[in-house]
Parts: structure tokens; sequence; C-alpha cells
DNA sequence: ATGAAAGCGCTAACAC
DNA sequence: GTGTTAGCGCTTTCAT
């Protein structure tokens, strides 16, 4: 717990703030007058209005946030924090879909006139207890998250993906999982793949969850065995792990048929791009010949690889974009109703995920 | 753990607030005492002090951060935006040493009891201007920043990089540009490199500069020709392109001698280590047997390459604790002395720069 | 059309 | 020890 010894010390420069007395001293009108004019609110003359504008500008007035928050009685100030991660509580920020779901929740936010504050993932009230947050984003929160637990027992309003539907105060927006995984699934099969393995992480979040399930449903409903290997974590090493037993053919198999080697690989796991690739190179596959390949990311070095690697863009800007216009729509009008909003996903099928006509688009392992 | 009563059935109207004088109230006592109960100021007796903290409890209490705020004239804010990549205000989140840097400024801050604002990259006064913070970091600004101008200008106290340097209302913390420089190139030259090659992008941020500086000052010290390919701009795409001119020999060159292939490559722009290393062995280059590698760079995928690569880290948890360790000084203390700080880099040697004993890609323990 | 004054919730002098 | 009171800077009735 973060103890922070209660206001010691001074704004030791104090810096002579120019208030809006000052303004309305100097133009030789009241406060309200000044107030009026800025915000273009009230019936003012032209001359005044500009007048008062003109003398606010030229002596660098700034309105003071807190007096204007603690009379509208809103701070426009939405937490951030992310559901996962709590044993590394800032390493988020490393993956690339969280990266961007940060900044593009941030971006947003800003643009509605809310300000984002980072959180540590997993942080519990003494993190955000004296912020007055007006809501708070929770990415990705695990199964009974005690950060939506916490904030919605603190009557903060939640926002955060399906996972809270139908808890009072907290609202949603999810990305379209079953969608996603299906996609993925048809598209290699229709390039001929038969045995595709799929990696996904260990994790209780309502994705992974849903993207296993979808796997399942998928398989199911096309007669192929569930080939799946769940990764140990986050983090490119514990991926890379479960990359190389889903080759390896390391996996509950009933007949010897589902024995045989995969010939697909849908890692739904932040991995860097590259290293997928090299891992399935170093086990002696050639992508796309021998292994379709497609990774769940929004890393852009991807596209750089060779061959490039098919990605599955799970649309985090827009994921923010319309989570944060729901908020505000709540926040603003007490939008109480506000469904949620399932997001689909974008595949960008690029040449590891297309089988190729010649083989020379496909690149060998190592010999 | 929390200290609000659950939900008693009640639907979700807005319900109000608990305020201090509510607490007071119910307790039987004055503002000021509650008030002075939950801060831990003033002399009050044991019980009572006790009796307020639990009526507070029971209630629900939360204090209101707006007026705290206005009360204390500071906002316990403080703004962050990157001078760098002001034409994709977003991306610098992509960037790993930005990510983490981020993450360890909101980490620090938030210990030190600041909530961190997220602010696009080259934002001018429109995005801030109603927010009242305390301060701003500006993290690698790029010559006569205008967002530093415009901070200042505002009297908001900034805090960067060693750019700012004597600059009324402005404090920095400096990565050793210098010495990370001569540092990576004496560690390649004691492993047998005598034609070092460096990308730098062409930025003008204070330590692509001094890095480029650095490093004709080592190349003339050391009577080597200055081989130097600077990168059209940030991101994977555009430092590939310089590494293949940088290793395909485009170089001006003096000297037949100096056109010679190079035989060590410093990339000192952030790029997916993976991809680098394609790019060599593309071009041709064993590494390390024909080329020593050395990348500046926080991505921990360099790790898992094979080879791995070395890389030279910044430090950005460092540089960040440093800067927000200096301006909550000169925040709270009005330490208006506070020097800068400079921090040292550190070089994690993998195989990638280690010199084979045999002539065979034989891993190293670091040294 | 403009201004005076109340008050948002909190903290800290200053009484008692 | 504990309570009374005066603001922090702003917006907003409500008079004029």
């Amino acid at each position: 717990m973060t103890d922070v010894p209660p206001h010691r010390g001074q704004p030791s420069p104090p810096l002579p703030r120019v208030r809006l007395v000052d303004v309305a001293r100097e133009a030789g009108l009241s406060k309200t007058t000044i107030s009026a004019a800025l915000n273009g609110t009230g019936r003012l003359s032209p001359e005044v209005r500009e007048k008062a504008r003109e003398t606010a500008r030229r002596m660098g007035y700034r309105p003071n946030a807190a007096a204007r928050r603690l009379r509208a009685g809103r701070a426009r100030l939405i937490g951030y924090v992310v559901g996962e991660f709590a044993d590394a509580p800032w390493n988020f920020l490393e993956s690339p879909y969280f990266a961007r779901l940060t900044a593009a929740t941030a971006a947003t936010s800003l643009r509605r006139g809310y300000a984002v504050v980072l959180l540590p993932a997993g942080s519990l009230q003494s993190e955000w207890a004296d912020l007055s947050l007006d809501a708070v984003v929770v990415a990705d929160p695990v199964a009974d998250d005690p950060v939506v637990e916490d904030l919605l027992a603190a009557r903060i309003p939640v926002f955060s993906d399906r996972s809270v539907e139908g808890r009072p105060g907290a609202y949603w927006v999810d990305v379209d999982a079953g969608g996603a995984v299906r996609g993925a699934l048809d598209h290699v099969r229709e390039q001929g793949a038969r045995r595709p393995v799929v990696v996904v992480p260990d994790s209780t979040t309502r994705f992974h969850t849903e993207v296993f399930a979808a796997h399942e449903a998928w398989c199911a409903a096309h007669g192929v065995p569930v080939r799946v290997v769940r990764a140990g974590g986050p983090g490119n090493g514990p991926v890379i792990r479960a990359v190389e037993t889903a080759l390896t053919g390391d996996l509950a198999a009933d007949s010897a048929a589902d024995r045989a080697r995969p010939d697909a690989l849908l890692v739904v796991a932040e991995a860097s791009p590259p290293l997928v690739l090299d891992a399935t190179r170093r086990l002696g596959y050639g992508v796309p010949g021998d292994l379709l390949l497609v990774c769940v990311s929004e890393d852009v070095t991807a596209e750089h690889t060779q061959p490039p690697v098919t990605t599955l863009s799970l649309r985090p800007e827009a994921i923010a974009e319309a989570g944060i216009e729901t908020l505000v729509a709540v926040l603003e009008h007490g939008d109480r109703e506000a469904a949620g909003v399932l997001v689909p996903t974008r595949l960008d099928v690029r040449a590891s995920s297309v089988r190729p006509a010649q083989a020379e688009y496909t690149s060998r392992p190592p010999t």
C-alpha cells in the first residue's frame, strides 16, 4: 500500500496564476461577465464579449481545472487498468495489443474531453481511492476480477468487456472472439488445411475462454479433432514453448491419424510473429508449404517477415472508440440502457497462410 | 479490501455521494475533527479518531478529489507527452522503449501520489489547456520543440531531457548517449571488429544527435572511417532499409579499404531484433561469424533469436525513476536547484556480438 | 445586458 | 481537544 504523505510541502514556486477575478478587474468587468464570455454562455453584447476574451488572452488566463471540476461535480478523469498481468502490473504496454488499446483509449477520451489516468494492472483501491475518477476502463478482466468488484463496490462506473454484462454500474464492449476464431479456422481450411492446431494462453479472461470454446465448437462442427495447446502465460517465452509443443505432436490424440503433423497453426497469444516463424522453421516446417500460419496479433513486424505472417487483428482502436463513446454517453446523458457492442475482428491475409501455387513462396527450414 | 457496504438491492439511481459533513453529522462530530482524523493531522484523542474513521468507513466516505485539489492548489496530475512521433501522435507506445518509459513514469508517479495523464505526441495547448497539470514530462523532444515552448510559455513546469538545461521552469534527466555509443563500439572493437557501421534515425532529438556526434568522435579517436546510415524515420520499415543500405556498401567512402564489407553493425533505432537479424542473413552475413550485431533496444525478443542479439538498454525504468523523483522534489520542496541526472546505459552482451572462438555459432556466456 | 452573491467539498487558521 | 469559519476559483441563479 502506497501511503502518500498528506499534503506536505508547498508549491514552492508561488507563480502568480492569473485568476478570473484578475481578468475581471483588468477589463473593468465582473467575474460573471468574463466567465460567460469565455464559456459562450449568457447574453452579452458582442463588444463586451470580445473585450473580455481579448483581455483574458492578453493576460494569459487559464481556468483552474480543479475549481471547475469542483463546481461541475465531475472530474473528467477516466482510469485505465488491465485485469491480466496482475503479477507484472506495468508490463501490459509491452503487448502491442494493449499498447494500441491504451493509446486509442487515451486518444478517444481526450477528444471527448476526458483525461486518462494509467493505473497498474490489478490495482486495488489504494491506487485510485483519492483520484475521484468518473469511471474506470478495465481491459480484459480475469474471471471474477477483484478489480471490477472493488470498483463496483466503490460505486465507480466500470467499463469493461462482456463479462460484466448485466451488472449495475457496469458497461461493456467486446471483441467478437467467436467470429474471429471461426474466421481464422475457416480461412486455413479453405486453403486446404485439415489438421489445424491452436495455441491459446491459459488465462481466465473472457476473450481466451471464448476462443477456447469457439475452437472446440468449430472442431466439432467440422468433425476435426480438437488440437490445442495452452501457453503457460503471456510473453514470448511461454508462447514459443507452446508452439513447439503444438508442432512436435505431444498432443493427446485419439487415433493415429490425429497424431499426424499439423498443417496449420493458429496462435491466439501475443507473441512476436518473427519468433513464431523461426520456431516453426527450427522444427522443420516450411511456411506456408508445410504449415499455414496465422497469429492473433497487432504486431507490425508481421508484415516484414519472409514470408509475411497473416494476422488476425482485434482492432483495438475500434474497441476503444466504441467503448469510450458508450462510456461518455453513460456519463453525460445517463444512458443507462447503453447496450454493449460487439466489434468484429479483421483478418489480414498474408503469404504465411496462403497455400502457395509454386514452391518458391515457401520459406524452407534451413538444411 | 472494500470499505463500502454491499448493494442493498437498491436500483442504481445516482446515489448522493457521502460528504465529509455527512460523516460528521452521523458521528456527532465536526467536519474538522473528521478531516483531521482521516488525514492524521491535528491533535485528537485516540477514541475520537477511531470513531471518526470507523464512521467514515462504515458510510463509505470517499473524499472529493476536486475539492482537495482546489484547496491544495495542486492537482497531483502530471502530463506525459513525447516529442518525437508528432506525425503519428499515438504510435509511441508501440516502441518498446517508450512503452517501458511510459509505464515506469506512471508507476513511479503513482507511488509518489501523482496520476499520469497520457497526451498525444506533439500535442499543443488545446490538448492540455483545461487540465491544470502540475507539470508535464516531455520525453525526447525534438530540436526547439514547440511542445516545450508552449508549456514553458504557459508556465507549466517541464521535465525533459538535457536539451532543456538552463531554461527556467525546466528540469532534466538524460541517458548517457555518448557513453552508450562508446561502450558499444568499444565492445565490438574488443571482439575484433575494425569496420563498424552505425544506423541511426534522422531525427533531431538530443539522443540521436548526441549518438551521431559520439560516433564521429569515436571514429576519429580510433582512426576509423565514419560509416553511418541515417534511417528515414522510426518504425521497422525505414530502419530495415537503412540496415540494408549499411550492409550493401552504398556508403560514401574515401578509399577502397573503406568500402570493404562492414564487420560490425550497431543499430541505434528501435527495430525488431529478429527482423534486423533476418535482414543481415538475407544479405549474406553470418552473425556473429561475419558480422557482430548490437541493437539499441528494449525489445525482449532479442533474447529469443538465434543467435540471441546483444542489446544496449537505455534503462527506461531508471530514467523514469530518477526523473520523477527529481520532479517531485521540485514540485513539493521547490528544489529549483535540482541538478540534472545522467543515467548510464547497460550493454547486455549476447551471442550476436561475440566473435566465436571456433568458426561455429556457439554462444558464449555474457561477460 | 451586467453584476452580486451563493456555494461546490475540503482543509487549516484560529477561536474556545 | 474540538468546533467555527473563511476561503481555494469557478459557474450560476437571481437581482438590477
